[in-house]
DNA sequence: TTAGGAACTTCAAGTACTTGAAGTCAAAGG
DNA sequence: CCTTTGACTTCAAGTACTTGAAGTTCCTAA
């Protein structure tokens, strides 16, 4: 690394607002070893957090993004530092997340497209349309149906 | 009601992926009183979801979505009751719930992309190729800020 | 310099699910 | 008929925060 002298420290607040975690959420991971131990303002005790630590907090909170549990964030984290010796586990950690994504992506079709039933089956029934309705419940059935193939 | 005779009926399974929640959480709300009690098969004992069962479901489901607490939810269901009456507020309520699954898809299609950058990252670092894997590092970081602004 | 308030600290308890264990039930294949 | 397979059941324990209490420190302004 080259120019660290002019590296500027963020207290929690800063930090939370930077990552999009709260600062509870910043301490929680902190004392279970999801990052590591950030250093303290002298007098205070007050959490410092530095450019470095708020890269790390950031990748933390991407992998949380994706669904990712605290213990295998604990784990990917701790490979990450290891370095390029560690690329077989990520990649399989990482092709894990890719199929529920994908399970989830699927899920979330069905899922827009019986809301969108619903609404037109109560906008049915707010018109007085009873035979509509009823056309309408049944569609929700066949989706039902072709969920029970898939 | 007129012709509920042809009534269907679905397993938890079917529920909880029409719904979007986890057949865990509906039993969950059951037995906390967030949701009436669902009938049972006779013989199995299991839970059969009818057609006005899955109208309150939903109805909770989008509650909990726009984030108001369980212990909130059972008093909002308590006292106003969900029916046909309320049409108009079921279809406000399912129009925010169809923006937020449409939110909910264009994120996830920016996660599956993260997660497979990610991946093409680890095989790049994993075959040595310092180069496209320096490449795919700042495409990640890209992606990465686009994730959090969504 | 001293008072007040905001922001920080730890720790314990609460919330809202989520998972695992152990067992029941029902349709399909031999 | 019997066994296997898989979805369901309850209940207890675990997870991932979140909130609240009680106390300390920082900052501003009189």
């Amino acid at each position: 690394m080259s120019a660290r002298t002019t590296q500027h420290e963020y207290t929690i607040k800063e930090a939370a607002a930077l990552t999009g975690l709260p600062a509870s959420t910043l301490r929680y991971y902190e004392s279970i070893g999801v990052i590591a131990p950030i250093s303290r303002g002298a007098s205070s005790g007050h959490r410092l957090y530095g450019e470095d630590d708020l890269d790390q907090v950031m990748w933390v909170a991407c992998l949380a993004a994706t669904g990712m549990s605290v213990s295998d964030m604990k784990r990917y984290v701790a490979n990450g530092q290891v370095g390029p010796s560690a690329a077989r586990e990520q990649i399989e950690l990482l092709e894990e997340r890719r199929r529920r994504l994908t399970d989830e992506a699927q899920q979330l079709v069905l899922r827009q497209r019986y809301v969108a039933l619903k609404i037109d089956y109560w906008h049915a029934v707010d018109a007085g349309d009873e035979a509509r309705a009823e056309l309408l419940s049944g569609e929700a059935r066949v989706l039902a149906d072709e969920l029970r193939r898939a």
